[in-house]
DNA sequence: GTCTATACGCGGATAGAC
DNA sequence: GTCTATCCGCGTATAGAC
């Protein structure tokens, strides 16, 4: 093979590449040899450009995360700006969602999701929050964030009807598949309108009116 | 080695062994091989008994979530029942934390899953609530203590305060990891017992007075 | 600084003997 | 039901060509 004169490789073009095969077929299916067989080149010139293949892997994370909208923090009131970014956080998930079980691997120094931290709580400070309050909501928020991407709670009951014998309340699981989506965001938006009206309540005894 | 009568393997001894070794040294240092020589056996042995190692996983992670208490259902009012269960579901998570990574890789046939579900579901339904309620319900429960078992929300924050830099709202930020338990569980019981609060309110809605 | 060639050790898994 | 022998793909280290 001629060399070429440019790279052929970028970090760039790498986390794309990769992107590409994880949301396609898995994250099993991102082996370097693989990776670099369709960026026309052999698996060790990788690491020109990234450590390991979790960096690889981070990367990806990190891009996903960065494509998250927060520019309703300080342009809508905190409740709705909220509301508006925890829809738009999930989504982000859910448009990749064999990269999913990767980030739940653990905490990573992915700058994106500093952002993202600075954003919300920054809007929850200047809206006159607490910092311990401000903190604690932008934990619960991403948690449930996390937790409803992370898989579908429909997907998870079977549709054999015969799996439910033994379970009582069960006998209608096998629908559930169904109506996947009406469940699944049914309960996401039960559960986040529910934290969100619940802070706005609380809203009012912390802040508004602190004393008795 | 001499044959011996009695088989040197069960599924049980074969879970045990692999818990602990993932306990202790995380999900990356289970290996068949590993596995098998703390079973003092060689490793395709254990093809006896499983048939690939993610189901050796799968059985792990069902052992977890089989040992969550589920008798407060039943005897206590539901929004109780939801609490205590939903606490002792995050303690059964957070005691195995290196499992976590591996439920998150999706929905498997865990039938411990499915008692779990089923006592939920059947207590809201009991309870009175609506079957697309209850379904909800479990769902977004599950969603929010699935999320805060995943990874810990201070951990995600470097306690190198020079990373902070360009992040106006963080730096106080490197000194979440100090208060790990503060945020983390703080954040979780908030969440909690702001969901449950919210369906009780909605209980009153749609169940006790769903006229007009 | 970027890519190729080669190689090491370990992983999951299978086939067949006992 | 367990063993031995073996296969193949993996992450990645290293050396050297350009």
């Amino acid at each position: 093979m001629v060399r070429p004169r440019q790279p052929l490789l970028s970090r760039g073009r790498i986390v794309e590449v990769a992107t590409s095969i994880v949301d396609a077929e898995g994250l099993d299916a991102l082996s370097t040899r693989r990776l670099a067989r369709e960026l026309g080149v052999q698996a060790p010139s990788l690491y020109n450009h990234f450590g390991t293949k979790d960096e690889i892997l981070d990367a990806i994370g990190d891009a996903i995360v960065a494509a998250v909208d927060l520019s309703m923090f300080g342009r809508e009131p905190w409740p709705d700006a909220l509301l508006a970014w925890a829809r738009g956080y999930r989504a982000a998930f859910l448009a990749h969602p064999n990269v999913v079980p990767f980030l739940a691997r653990g905490p990573a120094l992915r700058p994106a999701q500093l952002r993202l931290a600075d954003a919300v709580y920054g809007a929850l400070f200047d809206a006159g929050w607490p910092p311990s309050h401000a903190t604690r909501i932008g934990a619960t928020m991403r948690y449930f964030v996390a937790g409803s991407a992370l898989g579908s709670f429909a997907l998870g009951f079977p549709d054999d009807p015969s799996v439910y014998g033994h379970y009582p309340h069960l006998a209608d699981a096998h629908r559930l598949r169904e109506h996947k989506s009406q469940v699944d965001d049914g309960a996401f938006e039960l559960g986040l309108t529910t934290l969100v009206a619940g802070f706005v309540a609380l809203f009012e005894q912390v802040v508004v009116t602190p004393q008795r």
